[in-house]
DNA sequence: GTCTTTGATTGATGGCATCTATCGAAACGA
DNA sequence: TCGTTTCGATAGATGCCATCAATCAAAGAC
């Protein structure tokens, strides 16, 4: 089979024709671009068959761009500054100069690590836009799946997406929160049990967090049935019924900033580990895909904000 | 010598990057480009290392764009729109769906000849925008070497520019103009030393035409010196005062259209063409220029408003 | 006139885009 | 769970074509 190949225009050419045009002269041209003069005859050649008609006008002492050419030149310096153009914003997306970063996140992350991380990563970059989205575990994994989100952090286990990569950060565990000089408080150990024997204020059902205690109810496989004297819908409203009823509630350690709560009691439960529910809160990748380099970035200033596994 | 080749960019770069992420996927890309899709692979990954960044995410199914890739995915779309717009205009230079005709010309041919040229061009090619721009020989063969008149209509002679070709188009000889009853109308023959012995009105030094006079005197080595009874710095004006004042004139034959002027008598001279000075018009073109296509038009529109070298 | 400078031409060469063949991974279907 | 299919990546061979050196022809410059 005899190939047609009528040689497509390529960028060398427009190389060739916009260095013969800035210099008036096929050898001086030649020179400039470290290529022989009967290259550059050659190229421009091909270049005036492909547009069908000729760009210069050959004098006796010098060339000149015809009308044809005269068009083709402003689209030439065009097509270069284009390209040039993309490589520097490119190169800017890398040093992190210019872009974005879009990272999904679980609400219980979003109390100290994220905004911390945050506030590192905009000093370190300021240039790139950070968006932060508080969004529900399926469809955090679905976005970042979908190209839509850099980076998530989220709750990571065993049955996550085939095609997502995790890397674990640390374990959210529950911990007994009371109210000051409540009785509990005066024991050396606190019992998951004994916890479930109060009477507890709980987030609402459907809150993850919620699912954590009735999942570590049934881990235990305890036959109390999960009685909440009291649910609420919000953290700060669980806290605040704590002070004022002297109840107690079990939350997850890293969903409240306890420094900011001094009159309330937290105290790890003394169960077994195994005997515990707890999840381990990662960073999620796409499996395949590019990891930006402002995505990478961000998850070491997370990773930096943690030590040995533990917030601090 | 070692030559560093680092392989630049190309536009067969952009058309594979392009079609790749128009297709999601590498061998249906090279399928409609017609290539292997190792080809793609290789391509590709050139690109790649010409940015120094991925641009496709490889996931399980599909390849997607990175943000690098999108990036520039945009910008290709430009450079390819680009390199077609350039291509479309420049085939409408040729189709003369567009562009423009720049004229220069001499006074004289612009009584008759140009005027319909022009005309018809325009009836013919309505996309093309002429300028016709009157002025003195010298400048105009200035500007059409300089590249800023795509033709020109002048005198010619042997001694015109090495670097312009000429095309005669009709000779510009002198005729007496005599008002209507004039004794020298009934003779069968006039010749030049017979007007030049009447009082004679003439345009001003300085007009082209009056240095037709000047020459054809000279030529004939008469030792009358040319003494106008009047000067006139118009031919209208010349015209006018012939009619008045029952004086003769000697003007180019083709500087005036005599079918407005009925009341006036055009009379060849007798002299031995030899014996006459006369000037030669015609086209100029930029020797080794490229002629537009308009121009090129524009030229068999004038050379047909002449039949045999004379005027209709 | 001679010498220089211009772009065009010619024939040889090697770099690289392209091919075929194959691999390995992963998704799908039974 | 095991073929089967569908990805993209890889390896080695091939041939097209960009490139070069050498030369030519024309036209200024002196």
């Amino acid at each position: 089979m005899p190939s047609i190949k009528d040689s497509p225009t390529e960028l060398r050419h427009l190389r060739y024709f916009l260095a013969v045009a800035a210099a008036g002269n096929y050898h001086r041209a030649a020179e400039a671009l470290h290529v022989s003069q009967p290259t550059l005859s050659h190229q421009i050649k091909q270049l005036e068959g492909q547009m069908g008609t000729p760009l210069f006008d050959r004098l006796s002492r010098t060339v000149r761009l015809t009308a044809a050419g005269e068009i083709l030149h402003t689209r030439a310096v065009t097509i270069m500054r284009e390209l040039d153009d993309a490589r520097r914003e490119i190169a800017e997306l890398q040093t992190m100069e210019s872009g974005q970063l879009r990272v999904g996140i679980v609400s219980t992350v979003n109390v100290a690590v994220v905004p911390e991380a945050v506030s590192a990563f905009r000093n370190r970059y300021p240039k790139v836009t950070v968006s932060v989205r508080e969004m529900p575990m399926e469809s955090l994994e679905a976005e970042v799946l979908a190209g839509k989100l850099d980076l998530g952090i989220s709750f990571i286990s065993t049955k996550n997406h085939p095609h997502l990569d995790t890397e674990p950060l640390f374990v959210e565990q529950l911990v007994a929160v009371l109210p000051d000089k409540h009785p509990l408080d005066r024991q050396r150990k606190i019992l998951l049990s004994e916890m479930l024997a109060q009477p507890l204020v709980l987030l609402s059902h459907g809150f993850c967090t919620r699912e954590l205690v009735v999942e570590s109810v049934a881990l235990q496989q305890l036959d109390h049935r999960l009685h909440p004297a009291v649910e609420m819908n919000s953290i700060e409203g669980v806290l605040s019924t704590i002070r004022q009823t002297n109840m107690v509630t079990l939350l997850p350690e890293s969903a409240v900033q306890w420094d900011k709560h001094p009159d309330l009691r937290v105290r790890r439960l003394a169960d077994k580990p195994a005997d515990l529910s707890y999840r381990r809160v990662g960073l999620i990748w796409v499996n395949g895909g590019h990891r930006t380099a402002a995505a990478r970035a961000f998850a070491e200033e997370v990773r930096g904000g943690l030590v040995n596994g533990k917030k601090r």
